[in-house]
DNA sequence: AAGAAAAATGGTAGCGCTATCAAAAATCAT
DNA sequence: ATGATTTTTGATAGCGCTACCATTTTTCTT
């Protein structure tokens, strides 16, 4: 005989507890302690197989359904990771965020999505609200934060993935690419392609920080080089085709005299592409023109775009397995990863 | 003099609780009772002024973070909403998660993203799991599921909102556009134009059955037509660009006699005309292009491309208030929304 | 076969917060 | 002023689950 709590469970109407199944339910119909049904969901070989089958009965007679707040509340773990980017516009983001979504998925764990459309503020609160899910991780896109939230994200004493740029200060691991050196790379190309006079054009460089490493890179070595020179075009708005096809034919109209055009996404520099055509442009005749990420459509436009390939899935899944190896007690392989870059050189330039 | 129960809190060694700080370390800082707190924080107007200032300070001295897990569990409430998509590598798909997210964080709610690549079971698993997590409500994309699933969805007697596909039948909610509707539009366009043998070009319509049902809406629509005829294209991967790409070559030269070609997406459509431009093929001359979604991008290769738009954010907008009028007791306006669409009729065609 | 070690099960006490009701303080009416 | 009403604050008791330790049962030694 099991003495049933009297005024236990579901009979207490005081609280609503939406009318669901809890484990002592199960555990009453199974006729085993809730203990033991935690145990046989939980770590099912430390239950008897006699036991184990009775409540899997039961769990499904009752179409039972584990309380993960319960859960966690009492043991101090999720599997409920925060993921943090500016924005979804952006296919850069959306690639990591799936490579991070399957590595996280194949090891049980959920994904907790948050987006700063760029705002530091915006990110230090969201930071906060969702250390409130006491995650065992956190993965945040960039390396540069406010002071604030650098510093919640230290004390809260969790590993942290600072993903999309490689640099020397992170908060605790870090994966990523150098803009700085990609932009480097993409003006010693134009420049042994004959370019001398090169336009960056971006958008809302002060908040895509990254994009304006780019154009830093490309600048330093184009300082390097006697008689080339740069210009920098930050348009509002974002990055995308519609803006590429507008930049060209504003930029020129008014700067002529410009050879090559270094877009800081291969959206935009497609855009330029398309209008080129459209317009009987010659690409790189007239002018040249490259982008950067390796999007697919990169290479089908024509001229075929001249861009920079990041190993976007690559570095969300790397993000993910050092997070988790973190989390499992042990330590990744390496802190920091580069996940590197890789010049494609093609028609456009 | 508050009497501090003796053996409270912290200073029980026997669980982590990963070192942070509760509730009740802000109530003894401030010197009130913890209820006040919490009352302080979710309630303010409850609280006077001089209580309140109080406990913010302490707050912020303590650099205190709520345990959401903690106030759902005792509140039977949480501000995490599932979002059950496909896939991610699919723009639709993110535009309406887009819209989603945008309109969710503006009422304080969080998104916890689930992807079930196009797998029924993955996805009946998924509601299940995200289930434990007693979310105030929940949105899915699509109107086809398991039984199973739909059992469990009904019983857990929460706001559930169907998107992508309008149709009569759902579990709740619905918010979407016919598809049948559309395929059978894009016929009646090809057809005034003068298209009389049109393929069909998808990938993966068996799990894809939104494409499946463009398709049939095309063919029901030509059978009334005499001397029109359709043939199915059903490609396995993604629906991206290079498979247009190739897919353009291969149709052309298997089936010549092809006057028009529906893709099941613009992704697919620009890819093709990529390849048309790259290979000096006529578009429409040679063949007629059509897609669907109105990609930005359909609107700038050249010849822009026909397609039908669909409004995904409004979508996600849309279905996101609706769930967020119900989870706050009231009703939408209505309980089933189709969001329309719109055929551009371009050069393509 | 008797005792020791290992495995399986259970009892108890919280995790950190909020719903409920009760008490205290402030405001109002007459 | 005095009682009635309203507002503010607090004590208590869980929400559903798991950590910890204790107990029982099984298996292993020699």
């Amino acid at each position: 005989m099991d003495k049933a709590p009297p005024e236990t469970t579901n009979t207490d109407s005081r609280r609503a507890s939406h009318g669901s199944v809890t484990l002592a339910d199960v555990a009453a119909l199974a006729r085993v302690a809730p203990i033991t049904v935690s145990r046989a969901l939980n770590n099912p070989d430390s239950v008897s197989e006699t036991l184990r089958s009775r409540i899997r009965t039961a769990v499904d007679q009752l179409g039972y359904v584990p309380n993960r707040m319960a859960g966690a509340l009492a043991s101090a773990k999720t599997k409920v990771i925060p993921v943090i980017v500016p924005s979804l516009s952006n296919v850069v983001f959306i690639e990591v965020i799936e490579g991070v979504q399957e590595t996280l998925t194949a090891h049980g764990y959920q994904l907790l999505l948050g987006t700063t459309d760029y705002n530091l503020e915006r990110e230090a609160e969201l930071v906060s609200a969702l250390l409130g899910w006491a995650p065992p991780g956190v993965m945040i896109a960039g390396l540069r934060h406010l002071p604030r939230t650098n510093t919640i994200l230290k004390n809260a004493g969790l590993p942290v993935v600072e993903m999309m740029e490689y640099g020397a200060r992170c908060i605790d691991m870090n994966v990523g690419l150098s803009h700085f050196r990609a932009g480097m790379e993409m003006a010693e190309h134009l420049l042994a392609r004959g370019y001398r006079k090169i336009g960056f054009v971006g958008t809302r460089l002060r908040d895509d920080y990254r994009a304006r490493q780019r154009y830093d890179g490309m600048h330093r070595r184009l300082l390097e080089s006697k008689n080339a020179c740069d210009m920098l075009f930050d348009y509002p708005g974002g990055g995308s085709q519609q803006l590429g096809w507008n930049a060209l034919g504003d930029i020129l109209k008014t700067n002529p005299e410009l050879d090559a055009l270094f877009f800081a996404n291969d959206e935009m520099a497609v855009g330029a592409i398309l209008r080129a055509q459209r317009d009987g442009i010659a690409i790189p005749g007239r002018i040249a023109i490259a982008g950067f990420n390796g999007l697919p459509v990169s290479s089908l436009v024509t001229p075929a775009l001249t861009t920079i390939i990041s190993p976007r899935k690559l570095m969300g899944h790397t993000a993910a397995e050092m997070l988790l190896a973190r989390i499992s007690g042990g330590s990744p392989a390496a802190r920091r990863v580069n996940v590197g870059l890789e010049l494609a050189a093609r028609e456009s330039t």
